[in-house]
DNA sequence: AACCGCTTTCGTG
DNA sequence: TTACGCACGAAAGCGGTT
């Protein structure tokens, strides 16, 4: 069988990239976008920024003090949705275009070197494209797997090319070290190092059954197929546990009862809507709560029958609320989800629901339709 | 023993 | 030494049922 050939292509500080496509004073100076203020974080930021430290997932207030002369904008996410329509355009016209984020994607490229030509004189085509007819730029990795592509696509950010022939995917897993293998994250790195493993020859030693016993079943396994460069990704399993959740993180610390069910009644709401647009129904609701500390904790109950109203979802919210929190506590950040999503707006025939649920989902349903979003609360932040 | 419900932890973008 | 979002999926460990 002929070798399979993957991209995985990575538009490079993608939100920074789209401020300064859109406003090209901005070029060359490091931006940043981000909310400013306390208990708001950096979404991405430009390489110019990254010199100074700044990346993303960082409190905005520590960017600051990092980069104070730091252009901070606010995110457009519609804005950038936009333009990631655009490129993944461009790269449908190169195959079938796995898009997995809004900045990322990957294409099986196998077999199509008749039709486009070689796989670096592709990648090279896209990404002047997308350059020349969008003005951004992206970092593509090719190789004999997704997972090891994605890695490649890292490996030269930004505005990178970077080719893994499968003879070298041994030799490419150890250049990029345990630290930049997909997967391992901050704990498991931890967790290798503190068993002296310090590179993925290191793991190679280990049989994997050794492995097994010291990481867990699925972790083990994973790091055995990951450290010899064997894609350890499932392609098979058919997505469950679907879930749809919301949380925000108060501007100021809540300990007023009102207020959280006020916040609670919102979220309700919200994921009643989500669920109808997405035509799924959940028999699990769950509630979490993060405190002061910092300390967060989760609740669920399962119900025998399916989530079917607005009502239903905040009843348990609030009864969730009643087991885990107290009056006067202060909350730092509340959540609420619908968990145990099943596809298809009735699942099982009947029977499980009464008549009268039935026509209480018909009215909620029918009132989402109408859009009365007239209701819609403040956002919760502005509390 | 197999399964389920609940909670926490981890990793990703 | 401050600071530390949001949404999602996967997995592990625990106790309880069938």
């Amino acid at each position: 069988m002929a070798q399979k050939v993957f991209f995985h292509v990575d538009l490079d500080a993608f939100f920074a990239s789209v401020e300064i496509k859109d406003n090209p004073s901005l070029k060359g100076k490091p931006v940043i976008i981000a909310e400013e203020g306390p208990r708001c974080v950096v979404s991405t930021c430009s390489y110019e920024a990254r010199a100074f430290k700044v990346h993303s997932a960082m409190p905005s207030v520590q960017a600051r003090r990092l980069c104070p002369d730091g252009i901070f904008i606010s995110p457009r996410h519609k804005r950038y949705s936009e333009v990631s329509r655009q490129v993944m355009a461009i790269l449908s016209d190169y195959g079938v275009v796995n898009q997995v984020s809004i900045d990322e994607a990957w294409l099986d490229m196998s077999g199509t070197e008749r039709l486009f030509g070689k796989p670096k004189d592709i990648a090279l085509a896209m990404k002047k494209r997308v350059r020349d007819e969008i003005g951004i730029t992206m970092s593509v990795g090719i190789a004999s797997s997704p997972f090891i592509a994605k890695m490649a696509s890292d490996y030269n950010k930004p505005d990178g090319l970077c080719l893994v022939s499968p003879s070298r995917n041994l030799m490419f897993i150890d250049a990029i070290g345990l630290e930049n293998i997909q997967g391992i994250g901050k704990s498991s790195l931890k967790a290798l190092n503190d068993r002296g493993f310090r590179t993925p020859s290191d793991v190679r030693q280990v049989p994997e059954d050794v492995l097994i016993r010291m990481f867990g079943s699925s972790m083990g396994s994973y790091l055995h197929k990951a450290c010899n460069a064997v894609d350890p990704w499932d392609y098979t399993g058919e997505i469950k546990n679907h879930s749809i959740s919301t949380e925000t993180t108060f501007l100021n610390d809540v300990s007023d009862g009102q207020t959280l069910r006020q916040v609670l009644m919102g979220m309700s709401h919200e994921l009643f809507n989500r669920s109808i647009e997405q035509s799924v129904m959940a028999r699990t609701i769950g509630l979490k709560l993060r405190f002061s500390d910092f300390h967060t904790i989760t609740v669920q109950s399962s119900s025998d029958g399916f989530v079917l109203n607005v009502d239903c979802i905040f009843e348990n919210a609030v009864r969730l609320l009643s087991i885990k929190w107290s009056e006067g506590v202060p909350i730092r950040l509340i959540g609420l989800g619908l968990y145990q999503t099943y596809s298809g707006d009735s699942p099982i025939q009947d029977s499980l629901f009464s008549e009268a649920e039935h026509r209480k989902r018909k009215l909620d349903k029918a009132v989402h339709g109408l859009s009365v979003k007239g209701v819609k609360l403040r956002k919760a932040s502005e509390l």
